[in-house]
DNA sequence: ACTACTAGTATCGAGTCGAAACTATTGCAA
DNA sequence: TTGCAATAGTTTCGACTCGATACTAGTAGT
């Protein structure tokens, strides 16, 4: 077996695991995923197609785990005023609480030393970025990590949708993220 | 958001890249662990139950995965005689193919340094197996990695199973391995 | 105004997944 | 030896994922 192989299987073990850990809620690994991304992407980056992009789906299937999580109380609907094709979900409380809540695996990696973990993060974020490289997928950095990312008087701005930012908002995933 | 965070993130990117990336085969993600476990795991550790183990799912589950792989013509059922209840579900000709056809991620993974590879395998492994200890879950390594391995007349021994091995059976999975 | 494109939705079929009920076989113990 | 508990595997159910396809509605470009 090559190194590939074991690396591949490690990944897809881990995963496995922490889809398997319990969380709170009622919620499925893929919805759990959808309500993470959404907990952490700014106001531009919270529509159906965004989200597709970022789990690797279809917007078909996303609509579907948007429904649910709408059903179950944990997002709810923005429509955009400026083009009304557009949705943008937010989390309710309720779902704030459950993406929020402890986090499966964080004992294991407590467990290694921080020289290995920030070993670890930066071999996955390099694997992730030639993966994506080849399929013209996005990064979906935080916006503070752009190349669009300015400063103007004082307060985060962002030089491609020329909007000022919150601080908040410069912390956030933005699918138009373009690595430095 | 914690480093923590983000390398549970990577980890579910990566293993959702992996599950979409082009395979041969009719085959969804899940079916290609299945067989991928299969083509791996030795003789003794290839029944519903193993691979149950191994993919952390219900064996009603895994019942369901091994028809359709069986249906399809990649694996085959091999009845025990010595407990009536087991079965070992070994690959076909055809499903050796697939198995050994080529492993998306492999490009992004060449890509890396050596030394960051082994340190990334290093560090997965390790968090992968403190994530097991809690679960009690089994880490499922190389029988040639096991405690119970031995040499006898210049072949590989199992001690537990008190069974000569094969060279070939001695670097392949096994559902009772217990690493040194 | 026409057309191409984009955002999101609905529906289909195959399949995952956990849970629970079920069959067949094996092992243990009174 | 009979009798019961444990084990291996299957089946069924309901909720859901996922890709594919066809669809509606809003937006842009010519």
């Amino acid at each position: 077996m090559t190194t590939h192989t074991q690396i591949r299987e490690l990944i897809n073990r881990l995963a496995r695991l922490d889809a398997a850990s319990g969380w709170a809620g009622n919620l499925n690994p893929t919805q759990r995923s959808v309500l993470g991304y959404l907990a952490r992407a700014n106001q531009f980056s919270r529509s159906p197609s965004h989200v597709s992009d970022y789990l690797g789906t279809t917007r078909g299937t996303t609509t579907q785990s948007l429904k649910s999580l709408l059903q179950k109380g944990y997002v709810k609907e923005q429509r955009s005023e400026l083009d009304k094709r557009v949705i943008s979900y937010a989390l309710t409380p309720k779902g704030q609480d459950i993406a929020g809540s402890a986090v499966p695996m964080e004992d294991a990696l407590n467990a290694l030393g921080s020289n290995e973990r920030d070993a670890l993060q930066s071999a996955l974020l390099s694997t992730l970025r030639n993966a994506l490289a080849k399929n013209g997928g996005r990064e979906f950095g935080l916006c503070k990590t752009c190349i669009h990312h300015r400063e103007k008087g004082g307060a985060p701005y962002c030089a491609l949708l020329k909007t000022a930012l919150s601080a908040e908002e410069a912390d956030q995933i933005c699918h138009e993220q373009v690595p430095v």
